[in-house]
DNA sequence: TATTGTTATACTCTATAACTATA
DNA sequence: TATAGTTATAGAGTATAACAATA
């Protein structure tokens, strides 16, 4: 082994290439200060705020499986955090009243609180790490594109995976 | 809990916090079926193909501190990490010519196989998820102001946290 | 039969601290 | 003293499969 060569790789456009490592080297160290920030100032793992964000945006109940929605990838790890959450005083479970076989899930005061102590500290990891060298119309073009992006993922049919929970 | 209400929670620019959670959204839906990618196609981990791609990008060897950069947070999980990648043949791990404290690890070509075997699906999910949406003027962009932030973070002082490894 | 959610279990991964050896 | 790496260990998280209950 003196020098892997790795040319001769079908259909990689250098560009495409290029854009998608910065993305993900980028995105990946974001993550990690985005988890020291979350766990230093809520004490929660990042997929727990996320579970207790979107719960807080959405109204403040949903269903488990509306909760997992693109956060957690398999049902067992809902119960686990959701259990975990609910531990902590920062979420209730209880019955539907449309479908007896659903859990609603409901954000607690103590829920809000945690995430409002959180947000700020948050916005300012993500401004300080990703939105400092930008300019504004960057991000305004940043977003667009990854609201596209995202829609776009959403409308995605499963592949060769088994069809998983999708937004009513 | 009727209406859990997030407005006043200060500093928050609306249009970067939309841009934030659409970049976090789509990154963590692609990520998770890249994962699924790199596991099906050549049975490894994310972390460790990217060990691994790292590894036969920087001319086949590093040592273990260089290797690390970026990928792994703690010393520990990258000697974990490098002892599967060595029990499965895909690196070799040995002394270090200039400094006898280090290790070399060398990608053998089993692992540059491997990465070949893995780099094309890679790079179509990435297609598919994630350039599809976009005009070769948006990747161009995004290349672009993705470059600049990961190069804003590589130079950013750790803030309260322990120094770690830095890149010599 | 299909769907919602839980449980049991096994596995992967990560981080902390203690330790060895070299600079 | 500081740095490179390993080891032991403990904890968090995830997924699979089996299960109960309802649609």
């Amino acid at each position: 082994m003196t020098k892997p060569d790795l040319d001769g790789v079908p259909g990689l456009e250098p560009e495409q290439l290029e854009t998608y490592f910065a993305l993900m080297e980028a995105v990946s160290v974001l993550q990690h200060h985005v988890e020291q920030q979350v766990r230093a100032d809520g004490d929660l793992s990042t997929v727990q705020f996320q579970l207790l964000a979107r719960l807080a945006g959405t109204g403040g109940r949903l269903t488990m499986t509306e909760l997992a929605d693109g956060v957690v990838y398999s049902r067992s790890g809902l119960t686990y955090q959701a259990g975990l959450l609910e531990k902590a005083g920062l979420v209730t479970r209880g019955p539907s009243p449309d479908d007896d076989r659903s859990t609603l899930v409901t954000i607690t005061e103590a829920g809000v609180d945690r995430v409002k102590r959180i947000l700020p500290g948050h916005v300012q990891v993500a401004r300080r790490l990703l939105f400092e060298p930008l300019t504004e119309e960057d991000i305004r073009e940043l977003g667009d594109m990854m609201a596209r992006v995202r829609d776009h993922m959403r409308a995605q049919p499963p592949r060769s995976a088994a069809p998983r929970k999708r937004r009513a």
